[in-house]
DNA sequence: TTGAAAGCGCTAACAA
DNA sequence: TTGTTAGCGCTTTCAA
């Protein structure tokens, strides 16, 4: 039986994507197929898979049924589009980072935004701003190509230019970590400023009295936050500042040992010390057991928790923890904010610290 | 001037996507404002994106150039739809290896991953596998969504079932680490066993004998593929094998320190350790120094490096050093082999180990 | 409450 | 070497 066969010069494409393989046949449906199965039209099926109200109940169970038999799932890049919009979210990732101790804190944030991500169904992008594969910016790349609706940066990535690109595209970005730069931007943080306060109320409740700080670079902005938080813990626990307690250098364990060294020589030395880095902290636990001392006994250590090193220690350290999975969900929230109004005004989020009490603060005299 | 205007009921799209924000106007432009700013077809243009090598090169320097000028990215949803396939690869990550130890090595992996992806112009997706949101499987939502073309995951995430999954699909999806299971799979993995080899050789070289082997449970394939690697190279140097030599427990620095302790209660004492974790060997360290003895002179230790711990630890460790940036650029790769040519044979791949001599091999006697 | 049909921006078959 | 045009699988306006 021949027919009069439509006009159709285009045959690159089947009607449904039928695999077939051994004796299995594979089939996906489309929005027509499910359309056609459930004898309604394609816009009601649309309206149905995006919870349009504007359908009977009647409808929209049968269609339901007709999906789930077909195991049909929406096709994502056609929707996306329809939609005119990706349905992706991207974290920019920094490869300097990589090799650095940085990244268990970085893998931490990721699941933290991996959560919300794909609670809105939407998927996580990875890209590394770093990358110079391409000769333009991967920014003008992912935001013009239309891979992306937003972007959630680490403050070590921010640089002015790059605010600005992203601000003149009006493109919706959220930066973690406190960004060093004048350019407005949204961002969420730990409360680093907290931290250092909160570090100092302990060793005072601890019955430490001379407290000194030790830091690496404070050009840091997380370095000068805990900083401020130390001056301020001195100030809420009447403890008076002395320049000769404060130090600051680089945040290997070569450096907090000397700096630790240059504190037991002072002729009133400290009875205990923060330090921003936990990695830091294992020289300065080394120079305190290398002159025949104790640490909790004779001098109280506080670390702050960048690298899960504190538990290792000898003795275990006693920290300022940070709870980096939140990091990540809020900044993740405060992106879709943004994405939803890009109007709304700027905001920042500081996330409370607490103090992880182990050995090392412990007394026992 | 009013004119008879095409029949159109559709009304809800610009022709252009023009924003315009206080005295700027931001402009995207689409593959048709390019063919019209150079008096070509959308075809030509196409033709152009994709590097067809049918057109005159004054045609393509001139749309080159019309590009350039109007700042022209493809659109990628467009593009996706058209060419079927999302132009994204995802990255399976394990909500488990979160809090773990594991997580330095993942981000390393990723980076590779990343690396590769981007060279070819995709981009890549995160997601947690672990992620029970949606009712179904995630596999589902991103397979026959269209979401991504291939998957890379890690051995601790696959299930046979998951494997069956993907083939049936006949999805591209590539392991990182030996998986455990019968189905066959593509992967790539650290070889080992060649690091066991290695470290036991190296020992030899240094002047140790006794050698032990102390791993976390050998239900893990990479610590039984290590312990292979430990009695070849045995095996090798012409080394008896001892049972008693051998110790298999947790992973924790307790576990470590406890299977020590069991070492140097024997008669006949090893003289060397290999260790499969580095966070076990710094028990193993402290194990040895709490009997007074020194590390390297008396005993010698070899860890495995899961955890950047080796450098930190006092005396810093001798490691069997893995390249993961290199486990994930072998994954990426043969990832994309496989998904430019579905039916290619099954593949296995081994990234070569290298002893990385530190203090705790470093015999000064 | 539902359906018809245009349009999202690109690709490629076919014709010229 | 280039242009014309249908089609990718959705969404949504408009009409019924």
């Amino acid at each position: 039986m021949r027919g009069i066969l439509p006009h159709n010069k285009c045959n690159r494409y089947h009607k449904s994507c039928i695999i077939k393989i051994s004796e299995e046949v594979i089939e996906l449906a489309s929005i027509k197929d499910v359309a056609n199965a459930a004898g309604v039209s394609t816009s009601t099926v649309s309206r149905i898979i995006n919870d349009n109200p504007a359908i009977s109940n009647e409808t929209r169970e049968r269609v339901l049924k007709v999906m789930k038999e077909l195991n049909y799932v929406p096709n994502s890049m056609a929707r996306a589009l329809s939609n005119q919009r990706a349905f992706t979210v991207t974290l920019a990732i920094n490869a300097d980072d990589v090799k650095s101790f940085n990244n268990p804190f970085f893998y931490e944030v990721m699941h933290g935004i991996e959560t919300v991500v794909y609670q809105r169904d939407l998927c996580l992008i990875i890209a590394n701003m770093r990358t110079m594969i391409r000769k333009e910016s991967i920014l003008s790349w992912l935001i013009n190509g239309k891979r992306t609706q937003g972007i959630i940066l680490p403050s070590s990535l921010v640089t002015e230019k790059m605010i600005k690109e992203l601000n003149k595209h009006h493109f919706p970005f959220v930066v973690f970590g406190e960004p060093d730069c004048l350019e407005p931007v949204d961002w969420v943080d730990v409360n680093n400023r907290q931290g250092g306060q909160q570090a100092v109320e302990h060793l005072v409740r601890q019955g430490y009295g001379r407290i000194a700080f030790i830091s690496g670079s404070r050009k840091e902005v997380f370095n000068r936050n805990r900083y401020k938080g130390y001056r301020d813990g001195l100030e809420r626990s009447g403890l008076d500042y002395r320049e000769e307690y404060v130090l600051e250098g680089g945040n290997a364990k070569t450096d907090g040992f000397e700096m630790m060294n240059v504190l037991l020589k002072l002729n009133e030395r400290p009875d205990a010390v923060i330090c921003t880095d936990s990695i830091m902290s294992l020289g300065v636990l080394k120079a305190i057991q290398n002159m025949g001392m104790s640490v909790p006994d004779d001098i109280g250590v506080v670390s702050f928790d960048n690298f899960p090193v504190a538990d290792l220690a000898d003795p275990p350290l006693t920290t300022v923890d940070v709870d980096v999975f939140e990091l990540g969900v809020q900044s993740a929230n405060m992106l879709f904010k943004l994405i939803e109004n890009p109007l709304s005004r700027q905001q920042q989020s500081l996330i409370a610290t607490q103090i992880q009490m182990r050995e090392s603060t412990r007394r026992t005299v």
